[in-house]
DNA sequence: CTATATTTACTGTTGTAGCAGTAATTTCTA
DNA sequence: TAGAAATTACTGCTACAACAGTAAATATAG
């Protein structure tokens, strides 16, 4: 089952609500189906990494990664 | 196409060789078949979120997301 | 309170991710 | 350099994510 995607499921969802936006709007502006806005929300994580990365960018919110190796944290999902 | 994996992919197959994995000995690890490994180390973005979850667990590296109408950033997959 | 918009939930269909197996290629090491 | 190990590549097959459509439930607004 999920990590912890219900903090990133909450976390979309209110930046969606602040953007003022339906999942439905949400969805046709990463270009994906409301089907999957609802699952991210409700904290699937079964969906695509695409799908989320997308949804992320219509969100503007940036997904970084770090690890002990690093010397910095890296951001994946670079502003277009 | 990518939104900037090939980053993503490089950085994990960095941390798997320094841990001196083999692609089916992480795949082992994370619970997943060793294509999917070769597929994420080669880029690809339609991988399940949680597969590259998995892999990120297993490699101990962090996944973190940052908005301005966040104060701090989160961790998503949080140490078990 | 009522009408409207939004969200949740459920469908069947379609496309494809994930898989093991195998083989070819590349890299490592002795 | 030769042999072994690891990686890349390709194959069907199976399970299920993604989808639109619809309907029910909930929330919002007038």
């Amino acid at each position: 089952m999920a990590v912890k995607t219900n903090e990133l499921a909450f976390i979309i969802r209110d930046h969606r609500k602040k953007a003022g936006l339906t999942q439905k709007a949400l969805a046709d502006i990463a270009g994906l189906g409301k089907t999957v806005i609802f699952d991210i929300e409700k904290g699937k994580d079964t969906v695509q990494f695409s799908s989320l990365l997308k949804v992320l960018k219509a969100l503007n919110i940036k997904l970084k990664i770090e690890s002990r190796l690093m010397e910095r944290e890296v951001i994946i999902n670079e502003e277009s």
